[in-house]
DNA sequence: ATTTTCGAGATTTTT
DNA sequence: TCTCGAAAAT
């Protein structure tokens, strides 16, 4: 007994009177508003042990939820510090991978097999491309954009699960009326082809077991006796009540967040659930009304950023009209002023920071004290060749994620069909990689053949590839390959198959020849990742659970600790903190994005300014703001984000000359946006406004704030300030 | 007639 | 960096 109390005794130790409150509040609905550097993982950390220890509650009963894997990383991380090595984390997981989790288990009862495979990004595209293929139809990557997001509203009503799970379905009952329909319908029967399931399908196919089949939800109600959501800011209302569906039972839902800290809305994310969160808990969608009552609890004191840098971010984030009013404070004041560079072109702006990093590491200093954020990924090319200029040792975080790279791609494909040569998928991925002489042509033929015979594309392959057809192509020596691996394959363990399919596939020599060493060393990367998981799961590893949810995982090993600086998107940097920021790239139509500019809705600029926000708060000794003159992308001459104007100009200490017409424009901006009633239509402008339709505007009355709009039924005036107007292009 | 290669052009953010 | 379309190579 001393034991325990004496290592609670140590937890309480490092922390202050509200995150104490935070940890021990284990019962019923509890909600923390947690500003940036407020201790938020450490209170989250420090709670699961004290359930753990404390309380005497096994991991297996306490579902830990996350919405990014570098999170779900960082907690098992720190729990495993806490707790041991040992401990079992398998319920301290991204959201998607506990539904996938729930879903090996149960899906077998919606007739889907369950050795599943999980499509990203790329298979889904993939998957989109041949239904274009099949249509006639040119795909673009706007195209691709459009329809996903289709996808993803069509997929919003859970009918289409009963018929993605009905081997029988008949599609014909369906009625399109749209090509976007068709186009939809096609996509999902491909999906039931490959037995694949996108990242829309994890969440339903869990919501829609959880409706239909009530023994299911109550085993796991009853086994997740405590449930903690981080990041709770960016949940959408649909996952929300899967959540709180899931804690019916046992009824403690412990969720933590930062309504200034919601980047995810373009994704679905809703923050009125922790605004309102009693509210929503008492939503009358569900069946259960509880009359729950939520415990409130607010962590404001950072212990992150120096004052300068809490200064500007509590002006930037003022400018925010659809907010919770928080004011984040430190005891300890002092520190150096926020740096503004103006450099007269981007090649000044990378040099500033190089000498500073150069300047730092030369009194002794380390790299990786230094961060770079940007707004978007393009971005980190000019920062990497000004950092390879200057000799400066950088990783870039994110970007395209390990497992997305396409030889990583390339590779598990082969594994996959080797596993399974009935998948379809990895099939066309690797027939033609390296070059077999089998393209579009050949493709196509062969997919006829399979299906009329009701084959698999490799069994099709397979009967047809000594025929005239596959003359002069190497069909032969890839059916042998995938013969003889599969052969071998059950003797092996799964690392030295991968070593046997580079040879054999010739997909080894034909990255040597390509001559791209990172590719190499990705590979290389891939096969000692895999000797480190057998080491640890041994005889248990088998291709097959290898193969199993590697989709949904990311290189979290780059965290290594060599001395480099961190290059990385603003997105990737949520919930990480560095000593020196620099926050590149503040140009308008870059950061805030031209997408969010043009799209004139305040609910888009007003995201933008979060994301501002968040890298603001990741410093915590320096922080720089830069951007350049010079010209963008479409050939305009660059303005400096009007980000910067939003901070407080005493705040910041300007770095360069800033043009007197760019101050001017400066001025109008700030004047503009310094209020939500902003002038952003002008006479002539078309617009659609939600209750009247398409209109035209006549006149802008700065004075009353006031438009003139004409409609079919005559003149309105409109104030700046409503929300329901946007542009007709 | 097919496949491959080569050069031009365009990029939000993530599971 | 990655994708797409046109010309070159088989």
């Amino acid at each position: 007994m001393s034991t325990i109390s004496g290592t609670s005794h140590e937890i309480f130790k490092e922390l202050n009177e509200s995150q104490i409150n935070a940890v021990t509040a284990t019962e019923g609905y509890i909600r923390v508003i947690a500003g940036a550097g407020t201790g938020k993982t450490k209170t989250l950390t420090h709670r699961y042990a004290y359930l753990i220890n404390e309380l005497g509650i096994s991991p297996s009963n306490i579902l830990c939820i996350t919405f990014t894997n570098k999170a779900a990383n960082e907690m098992k991380r720190r729990i495993k510090t806490m707790l041991g090595e040992e401990f079992d984390t398998s319920f301290v997981a991204t959201l998607h991978s506990f539904c996938t989790r729930v879903l090996r288990e149960e899906i077998t009862k919606l007739f889907y097999p369950d050795n599943f495979i999980v499509l990203d990004n790329i298979d889904q595209k993939k998957i989109l491309e041949e239904v274009y293929d099949e249509m006639g139809i040119k795909m673009d990557t706007a195209s691709f954009k459009f329809m996903i997001d289709q996808i993803r509203y069509y997929k919003n009503l859970l009918t289409y699960v009963e018929y993605l799970s009905n081997p029988n379905f008949d599609y014909t009952t369906l009625k399109t009326k749209t090509q976007s329909d068709e186009i939809i319908i096609r996509y999902i029967k491909k999906q039931r082809k490959y037995f694949g399931l996108d990242f829309f399908d994890l969440i339903n196919f869990t919501i829609y077991l959880f409706n239909n089949y009530l023994d299911v939800l109550l085993k796991w109600q009853k086994k997740l006796c405590y449930i903690m959501v981080d990041e709770f800011q960016d949940i959408t209302a649909k996952e929300f009540k899967m959540i709180r569906r899931l804690s019916e039972y046992n009824r403690n839902l412990f969720v933590v967040g930062d309504p200034d800290q919601n980047i995810y809305e373009w994704r679905g994310a809703n923050m009125d659930v922790i605004v309102n969160f009693e509210k929503w808990l008492n939503n009358e969608c569900f069946e259960n009304q509880l009359e729950l009552k939520a415990q409130d609890i607010i962590l404001s004191r950072n212990y992150r950023s120096r004052e300068p840098i809490l200064l500007a971010a509590n002006s930037l984030i003022e400018k925010n009209c659809n907010r919770v009013v928080k004011h984040l404070h430190t005891d300890v004041s002092g520190g150096d002023k926020v740096i503004y560079l103006h450099a007269k072109s981007d090649k000044d702006e990378i040099k500033y920071i190089c000498s500073k990093i150069k300047a730092h590491v030369d009194s002794g200093g380390k790299y990786s004290d230094y961060a770079v954020l940007y707004r978007s990924g393009y971005v980190s090319r000019f920062v990497e060749q000004g950092f390879l200029g200057a000799d400066i040792p950088y990783v870039v975080y994110g970007g395209v994620g390990f497992y997305e790279r396409m030889e990583i791609k390339d590779v598990l494909s082969y594994m996959r069909l080797v596993d399974n040569i009935d998948d379809d998928l990895s099939f066309k991925r690797v027939i033609n990689v390296p070059r077999r002489k089998i393209g579009k042509v050949k493709l196509k033929a062969l997919t006829e053949y399979a299906e009329q015979n009701d084959l698999s594309l490799f069994r099709a392959l397979s009967s047809l590839c000594d025929t005239a057809l596959f003359k002069g192509s190497k069909a032969k020596d890839f059916v042998d390959a995938i013969e003889r691996l599969r052969e071998t394959a059950e003797n092996l363990s799964v690392s030295e198959l991968l070593q046997n399919i580079l040879l054999e596939t010739g997909y080894e020599l034909y990255i040597r020849e390509s001559g791209d060493i990172d590719r190499l060393d990705n590979i290389t990367e891939l096969l000692r990742s895999i000797v480190t998981q057998e080491i640890e799961f041994g005889e248990n590893l088998t291709l097959s659970t290898f193969l199993q949810d590697i989709t949904l995982f990311k290189d979290s090993d780059t965290e290594d600790k060599s001395d480099c600086v961190r290059i990385m998107t603003i997105h990737t940097s949520k919930g990480l903190e560095f000593d020196n920021v620099f926050l590149v790239g503040l140009t308008e139509g870059v950061f805030p994005s031209a997408r969010s500019l043009e799209e004139r809705q305040n609910d888009a600029l007003e995201e933008e300014r979060r994301l501002c926000f968040v890298a603001i708060t990741r410093a915590r000794k320096k922080l720089y703001l830069t951007e350049s003159e010079g010209f963008g992308v479409k050939g305009f001459s660059k303005t400096p984000s009007r980000f910067l104007f939003d901070i407080d100009e005493n705040l910041l200490e300007i770095v360069g000359v800033i043009p007197e017409e760019i101050k001017a424009e400066y001025i109008i901006l700030s004047r503009m946006f310094d209020k939500t009633d902003t002038v952003v239509y002008s006479v002539g402008d078309q617009i659609r406004h939600k209750a009247f339709g398409e209109g035209i505007v006549e006149e802008v009355d700065e004075k009353t704030k006031t438009y003139y709009i004409r409609f079919v039924n005559g003149i309105k005036p409109i104030s700046f300030s409503y929300k329901g107007l946007s542009h007709v292009f």
